[in-house]
DNA sequence: CCGAATCCGTGACGATACTG
DNA sequence: CAGTATCGTCACGGATTCGG
C-alpha cells in the first residue's frame, strides 16, 4: 500500500524528469547557489554569476519561479528593483547544489590532470 | 599560507567551471546514477537511461571518461563488448547526483503544483 | 549484432537595441 | 534598473548509417 507513486527520473515520461532537467544545470546550480546568501536584485544576480545574459538570466529565473524554487518580489520604487530569493522548496535544494558547485572546486585539479593525460594520448 | 588557489565556479574564467557545467547536466546526472550500481555495458547503459540517444550517450561517455569520471573497457568478443564504470574519482560524484535525482523525484508534486499554478496567472 | 560516426534540425546562448 | 525583442551563432540532441 504505497502512498507514493514511483516516480523515476530514470523513465523517459516521468515528470520527475523535467524537474532534474531543470535542476541539473550549471546556470540553474551558479543562481541556486548565490541565492543561497539571501534575497539578491537582478542586476547583483547577474553580476555574482560572471558570464551569464542578461536574457539567460531572466529565462531561468522565470523558469525555477514557475517550478516553485524561486520567489520574485517587485517594488515600485524609480529606479525599480526586484528581488529574487529561494522559496522554502528552492532552499531545499541549495545544499545539493552547492555540493556540486565545491565538488568541481574540490576536485578540479584532479579533472585537469585527467583531461591532460586523456589529449596526450589521442 | 593557504595551499589551495581559490577555485570557483562563480568566476568566468574558473576551470572548475568546465567542470561544473560537465557534471551539472540531466544525461550525466542519470548516468552516473546507473553506474553507480556497478559496471555496465553500452548496451544495458542506453537501456536504462531511457531516452538517450546512442550519439549522446557516446559523447557524455567520453566526456565523463576524459574528466577522469569513469574507465571504459574493451572486450575483444564477439558481439563486442565495451563496458563502463565510475572511477574512484567518479564514485565521489555518485552520492551529490543521486541526491539530485531523488530531490526531482521526491518534490516533483510540489513542483507540478507550482506550474499550474503559475500558468494560471499569466 | 553492438558501438560509434555522420548528417542535419532544433534549441540554447550571447550581443545588441529598445521600452516601461 | 529590469526586463523585452530580435537576430546570429553554435552546440546539443535525434535519426540514420557505418564499421568491426
Amino acid at each position: 500500500m504505497s502512498y507514493e507513486p514511483d516516480w523515476n527520473v530514470l523513465t523517459a515520461t516521468c515528470p520527475s524528469r523535467t524537474s532534474l532537467a531543470r535542476i541539473a544545470n550549471k546556470w540553474t546550480a551558479m543562481i541556486v547557489i548565490v541565492l543561497g546568501r539571501g534575497p539578491t536584485r537582478f542586476r547583483d544576480l547577474k553580476g555574482a554569476v560572471e558570464g551569464i545574459s542578461g536574457k539567460v538570466l531572466t529565462e531561468t529565473l522565470r523558469d525555477l519561479e514557475r517550478d516553485g524554487l524561486v520567489n520574485r518580489s517587485v517594488y515600485a520604487e524609480v529606479p525599480p528593483r526586484v528581488e529574487y530569493e529561494l522559496s522554502d522548496l528552492g532552499r531545499t535544494l541549495h545544499a545539493p547544489l552547492s555540493a556540486l558547485g565545491q565538488w568541481a572546486e574540490a576536485h578540479i585539479t584532479e579533472v585537469l590532470d585527467a583531461r591532460e593525460q586523456y589529449d596526450q594520448l589521442r
